[in-house]
DNA sequence: TCAGAAGGTGACCGATCAGTCACTTGGCGC
DNA sequence: GCGCCAAGTGACTGATCGGTCACCTTCTGA
């Protein structure tokens, strides 16, 4: 029932889908989703977007439980970190858009920012754990980790957003975009931005 | 009139604002708001964003083209156009808000994202060529300047999202978020990680 | 076999709002 | 003073849609 609401949703915004689409998809009478859901439209808006960040934290806290992946380099860990990110947006087009369409809306409203506030945080905060490690054992600057943490998914949401797009008409950086359109090109675009750095060697000097 | 649509698209958001409600901001009857714009509430929501980017714009274009500003060091030069990035929303936060409310749902949507698309490209294309300037000449290292662009602006938007949320209660983030909270702040915990890189110097061995 | 509960249903209702248009107002030329 | 046009207006309308509720359809257990 969510993943029709997911479907409906991602493709027309909260606010134009009806309930009685979100019904059809789901196969059920539109009663019947307000006996799942007594709080209305919203409150299946809400338990969506539950749904979706729980999914995003448990690949997060996945990824770096893994045993595998503990004692490798810290540039290595994270830049797939990233791809492990957009493979899983690029999968899941439909949970992009809501993050962006609907969570970022009520992110910006006071009444409701506070609930997506607490999930972006909890994101944020699993993704600092590793971060602050990689500090503490001296492979990264110290800096504030829950920030970096909270840059970090603004530059997947950056990329995602810029390769996502349609290409224009006379579009001349097609070509540009087509090279950064793979996971692995995508990550390795944004971990040399943030990891390495844009000055050359010597412009640090 | 567009400064009232401004107000009102912000607050409620595009869907949620009624016309009504723009026409009493705007101190003209519903009808007129038809006699300027006769495409409808659409129509007002495009000369608004195409209004917000020509602003944009401009004062990106400002920054480079000023004299004072041409020759100084790269990353100097960049922090500040950051920092300047920063400033402009902190005090145009009507404008932040229908750029990620609006344009971004706006961009992930057919019909629209074209029209969007464009006008984000004018963004970076835009901020490409000083970008590009400074890879020429050895400052930054040679990339793809346009996408470099993109992640540029996406940063800073990361960072208002970041920085603008409300404190959450029990967040014992506050005074993490509070150092960022100044426009100086903020452009060079950006410029760190973007210029610098958040790898240590002896992680890069 | 039947009573009753649990789960499912969609026609209906009331509120909302984009868009219309017959009308008013005010200012300008003559 | 008068005719006329441009600009402004807001009550009205038709369509849309969230939410309701009286009803239906299983299923269960006695």
């Amino acid at each position: 029932m969510l993943d029709a609401a997911l479907a409906v949703f991602a493709e027309k915004g909260y606010e134009g889908a009806t309930l009685d689409e979100v019904a059809e998809r789901a196969e059920f009478g539109k009663g019947t989703l307000y006996n799942y859901f007594p709080g209305g439209k919203e409150s299946i808006l809400f338990a969506l977007l539950d749904e979706v960040y729980d999914g995003l934290v448990a690949i997060i806290e996945a990824y770096f439980t893994d045993e595998a992946e503990q004692h490798r380099p810290t540039r290595a860990l994270f830049r797939d970190f990233i791809a492990a990110l957009i493979a899983y947006f690029s999968e899941r087009q439909a949970v992009f858009m809501i993050m962006v369409k609907e969570a970022q809306r009520l992110m910006l409203d006071g009444n409701t920012a506070a609930r997506i506030f607490a999930q972006r945080e909890r994101l944020a905060e699993t993704t600092a754990a590793p971060i602050q490690a990689a500090m503490d054992r001296g492979a990264l600057r110290p800096m504030d980790a829950h920030g970096v943490a909270h840059m970090l998914m603004g530059n997947v949401h950056g990329y995602m957003m810029y390769a996502s797009c349609p290409p224009v008409d006379g579009d001349h950086h097609r070509k540009a975009r087509a090279f950064l359109s793979s996971p692995e090109k995508g990550a390795d675009f944004i971990a040399t931005i943030l990891f390495d750095g844009l000055l050359t060697e010597q412009a640090r000097a």
